[in-house]
DNA sequence: GAATTTTGCTGCTGTTTTCGCAAATAATAG
DNA sequence: CTATTATTTGCGAAAACAGCAGCAAAATTC
C-alpha cells in the first residue's frame, strides 16, 4: 500500500481538465450534457471519462455533509518523529480506517495527520495504536471544536 | 455564508444511510443499481436521493487524486486570535478559496486551516491576504512535503 | 521505412436508465 | 376526524448508456 509519491502521474489535456471540472461540480452529469457543453460526442466524452476513473485521476463518490450530523469528532495530531522512522511511521498512520490525512512536513514537527471518528472509544484506541508505533519521539493534539469548511477538492489547471 | 454549527441536522434513517453508503463508493451507481441492491423501487431511490441532494447532506463529485499530479503546494496553518476574534477569522478564512479545511480547535492554537495551491505566487497572495485579516496575533505555517493520505470521508452510522 | 501493434476517437444500435407525472398511502397538524 | 403535507410507487415516453466496430494516428518492431 501507500508509498510511491509522485510516481505515476499522468498526462491531461484540456478535454479531460474540463471534463474533471463539470464533475467536479456534479459527479453524476450525464455524458451526454457535458459532451453538448463541451462540443465533442457523447462517445468521446464516455472514453475519456471512464480512462480518467480507471486510471484513478478521478473517482466519483457522495460526500457527507459533516454539518449535517451530529459532527463526528475530529482530531489533528502533529508528530516529532525519529528521522529514519519518519517514511514507516507516515505509512502507519495512513494505513488506519479513521485517519483522513496525513503528510509528511516542513517544521519541527514531521508529520501531521487529521483523523475522524464517532466515539471517544474510537480515540482511545487510536491512542493506542499511536503508542504502538515505534519510533515516535513526541506529539501533540487538539480536537476541533467546530468545523467551518472541509473541502479537500484539489484543483487542475 | 458560513456560520451556524451543527445547526439543521437531518434525520436519515435506514435506507438513506444504505444509499449513501452506496454512492460513497460510486456516486454514479445508477437509480434502478440501488433499487435493486435495496430491493425497493426505483422511483424511492431516485426521490431519496434528490432529497439528500436538495437538503446538503450529500455532494456527489469527483475529486482529484492528487498523487496523479505534479502536487498542488499544500500548506498547514495555525492561527492564535483574539478571543472575541475567532469567530471572525475563521470565517474569513473559510471563505477563500484555496482553502480546504478550517476548524476552530483546543489548544494553543485557536484556528487550525489547511490550503492548497499550484503556485507559489498563489501562497504569497493567500499571505497578503491573510495579513489583511484583524484580529490575529500570530500564526505558524508548514509545508506538506509528501502526501501519504487525503480522504475526507466522514462516515455515517 | 515498411509492417504491425497499440492507442485514441467516433458513430451506430439495441437496451437500460432516467424522468415526469399522478395516484395511492402514510404522517402530521389543526 | 379532516385537511394538509410528505413519501412511496407504478407507468410510459424520452433520454442516456453500453458495447462494438471501424478508422486514423502514433508508437513499436523488424
Amino acid at each position: 500500500m501507500a508509498g510511491t509519491q509522485v510516481s505515476d502521474e499522468v498526462a491531461i489535456d484540456d478535454i479531460d481538465q474540463s471534463l474533471i471540472n463539470l464533475l467536479r461540480e456534479d459527479g453524476r452529469m450525464a455524458f451526454t450534457d457535458m459532451a453538448k457543453q463541451l462540443s465533442i460526442p457523447e462517445s468521446t466524452v464516455r472514453y475519456r471519462v471512464q480512462r480518467l476513473l480507471q486510471a484513478d485521476v478521478i473517482q466519483i463518490h457522495a460526500r457527507l455533509n459533516p454539518k449535517k450530523f451530529a459532527m463526528p469528532h475530529i482530531v489533528t495530531m502533529r508528530f516529532n518523529v525519529e528521522r529514519s522512522h519518519i517514511d514507516a511511521v507516515a505509512e502507519a498512520l495512513a494505513q488506519l480506517s479513521e485517519v483522513q490525512f496525513v503528510a509528511i512536513v516542513t517544521g519541527h514537527y514531521n508529520i501531521i495527520m487529521d483523523a475522524c471518528f464517532g466515539t471517544h472509544e474510537d480515540l482511545l484506541r487510536l491512542f493506542e495504536t499511536i503508542h504502538a508505533i515505534p519510533g515516535i519521539i513526541h506529539y501533540d493534539s487538539c480536537t476541533a471544536l467546530k468545523l467551518l469548511k472541509s473541502e479537500y477538492q484539489y484543483t487542475v489547471g
